[in-house]
DNA sequence: TTGCTCCTCACGTCACGTGAGGTGGC
DNA sequence: TTGCTCCTCACGTCACGTGAGGTGGC
């Protein structure tokens, strides 16, 4: 299909997603991203393939934006690590309708835990920016009658 | 005006702001929070009155929020203090109107920059709905098609 | 007086930061 | 071969968590 895919050292990950290697290196340490590019020998450099430096932005998004431990964060992942295998099942076989549509489901319900976390968070930021733009409402009131 | 202000203990705050005590007594070591109800005798009970309660529940708000660090946090509640000796400067007396406007001004730019780093994060929150939003939709068509 | 909450150490933990000292691939 | 990045300890730090042991106010 694709050309042979271009594997990434840890350094150039880290840059690309702004944060330190000693954070993935963390990550991997506590067993939130697996091992990287399969099994490494004690010393040998881990590289890094699109999947999963896709999956890390992701799971940094989502600690970021949302506030999650580490080990909520892994709580997530798993779920979404669920969903990737049931994906693959899809792909690879198994086109029976109603085993197809319990794969959707899952899924479906995966999501939309996500959403409505993502949904929480965004009602507080926009109470809270509309504050932030009430009191300078406030303010330009004031200014006008000065002037 | 009103009558005598009641109150609080550190426990009622923390309940009340969803933290623990030591998370308060914490702001209060490194500095944050200055001293609650002026200077304390050691050993004598903290107390809180509506304004310091509303202030840390501004600072928490904050913090969560924005994903601020205490250090990074502190310095956007030092900028607040200005702005509140300012406007307590405004209302007992210098009805100079050059002098309101330049309070006035100050104030202004302190809003617009929170204003600023608020709508950052609301924007990353918002696409990372719209992501999950289209997501589900994904999965909504494949289960129309199956049906 | 009896609980309950408060107090101050002080050590533990989570999520990394920051070198030290050494090895590996373009 | 020379840099540069990588590796693994391992101790430090930030933002609290969690008792231990004791005191204070309704």
């Amino acid at each position: 299909m694709s050309a042979v895919e271009e594997r990434l050292r840890i350094g150039e990950v880290a840059r690309r997603l702004g944060v330190t290697t000693r954070t993935i290196r963390y990550y991997e340490e506590i067993g939130l991203l697996g091992s990287p590019g399969g099994e490494r020998e004690a010393g040998r450099h881990r590289t890094y393939g699109d999947a999963e430096v896709e999956r890390l932005r992701d799971a940094l998004r989502l600690k970021s934006l949302l506030g999650l431990s580490l080990e909520e964060l892994g709580e997530l992942l798993e779920a979404e690590d669920a969903r990737a295998a049931r994906r693959d099942e899809w792909q690879h076989a198994d086109p029976d309708p109603a085993r197809r549509r319990v794969i959707l489901d899952e899924a479906r319900v995966y999501v939309e835990r996500q959403l409505e976390l993502v949904r929480r968070r965004r009602e507080e930021i926009d109470s809270l920016e509309s504050e932030l733009i009430e009191r300078r409402e406030r303010i330009d009131a004031c200014l006008d009658e000065l002037a």
